[in-house]
DNA sequence: CGCTTGATTGATGCCATTCAACATGGGTGG
DNA sequence: CCACCCATGTTGAATGGCATCAATCAAGCG
């Protein structure tokens, strides 16, 4: 099934999508673009979008493809990517809940959007959307504010890509997953990305992930648990690490 | 002289500012983010501003520093940069006329803010500006349309810095500046940086970015005239090489 | 003219990639 | 529930691209 059908603004509404009607019981209403809404404009804005159910791994929007929709982040991590005509993929980014996706306001989408593990949207045809953007400054207050944020945290990334050793990137991306998820008891971390997945992010290949990686096993520094599960022993030797490993 | 005093809100302007009072004959009117504003509110915001001259090399904002000033370039290039602790540098952006500069709606400046060239700005204090903006959706608007622009273009050039090897990353980045960049009747491209600065946009060493242009020179594919000056005579070669190079 | 700064060229070494073999573990069906 | 299987991850050895170190060259400039 072609998921780009599925998100066709006049597309039949398939089974796992229904019209948002309930912001008020939304789990990111208070975080994300819509949280400084009035009620009644929170209300006017769900009319518009409808939730959908993506399973991890699946791709809601293609780099380069017209610009239909956009999307809040109900619940999942999904990952912006683009690729060179030969396949070479960078990961541009990580979307986590109540996180915003997709371009209003512009005609191409300039990445893709895939999803990570399985997750929720509230997705809006991008043309009712950015209609009723127009409309409301508050609205485009907090996108303004949120996409600010994106462009230092997505200029500091670069940074990393262009002037840190492996070693460093590891590193860095260690500390910024143990701040942006959740540790369960045992102070593990469940990563949302496979080793691959983590080479795209830090421009280096599986082998040199896998190789850093079980370094700082080896020195104490982490602990590795199964496939996706991490746990940063010594955050301190690892800051030392990000910075010049 | 310390520069930061300079663009502090409440210095006593020196000699080389003067209130902005021309917006009418500005040159950058029609494409800087003030472009929707009415006569009136055009002035009104001209009249929190002022004109700045900054000689090249001159650094406007330091990485981290409080965000006291934002400013519309109305002629010059300039560099955003950030750095490691040990003194790897990494540029992030360039601007050139009628581009925004500095961070609203935020207290820290996330990067460096550096004149290639003499530059000319037109300055506000930062908390004036936010406080008009925040009464002006037009003003808001343009300002998203283009950070989200500024987003799209460096999350693309983070595929480059990730993925790229050295061969294209030089293409890609001559490309690039033969599409921003004046070019005079001779096709030749003057280009406002150093090798070391084209290095530091491109995450690789100075010594890599000439042995590349030599090499691309010896091939025909381009012309190198003096320390600045570039003329791409194959530009379809140097797409080829920009893209598996 | 020297002097300084920036750019090119050369020699060498190292880190990350590449290619390849092997291990692991999560999932499935008998 | 266990044996098997395949995707995913780890480990090893060899290569190569880029960095590093160093010397030379070319421009500006006082």
């Amino acid at each position: 099934m072609d998921m780009r059908f599925d998100m066709a603004q006049n597309a039949a509404p398939p089974a796992r999508t229904r019209p948002c009607q309930s912001c008020d019981s939304c789990e990111v209403r208070d975080r994300a673009i819509c949280a400084d809404l009035s009620d009644a404009d929170r209300e006017a804005l769900g009319r518009i979008g409808r939730r959908v159910a993506v399973p991890a791994g699946q791709t809601v929007m293609w780099e380069g493809d017209d610009s239909t929709v956009v999307a809040n982040v109900i619940e999942g991590t999904l990952k912006l990517s683009t690729s060179t005509g030969d396949g070479r993929e960078q990961i541009v980014g990580v979307v986590y809940e109540s996180d915003f996706i997709g371009r209003p306001f512009g005609a191409r989408t300039p990445h893709s959007v895939t999803a990570l593990t399985d997750a929720r949207l509230c997705l809006f045809p991008r043309g009712a959307f950015d209609g009723f953007a127009m409309g409301h400054g508050e609205l485009q207050h907090r996108l303004l504010q949120r996409t600010l944020d994106d462009l230092d945290r997505t200029r500091g990334w670069m940074l990393l890509l262009g002037r840190k050793s492996a070693r460093e990137k590891v590193a860095t991306f260690l500390l910024d997953m143990g701040r942006r998820l959740p540790v369960d008891r045992d102070g593990v971390i469940d990563l949302p990305l496979s080793r691959q997945q983590v080479a795209d992010i830090l421009g280096i290949t599986i082998e040199t992930v896998s190789r850093q990686l079980t370094e700082m096993k080896r020195a104490g520094t982490i602990d590795l648990i199964g496939r996706r599960g991490v746990r940063l022993v010594d955050r301190q030797a690892l800051e030392a690490l990000a910075e010049a490993g």
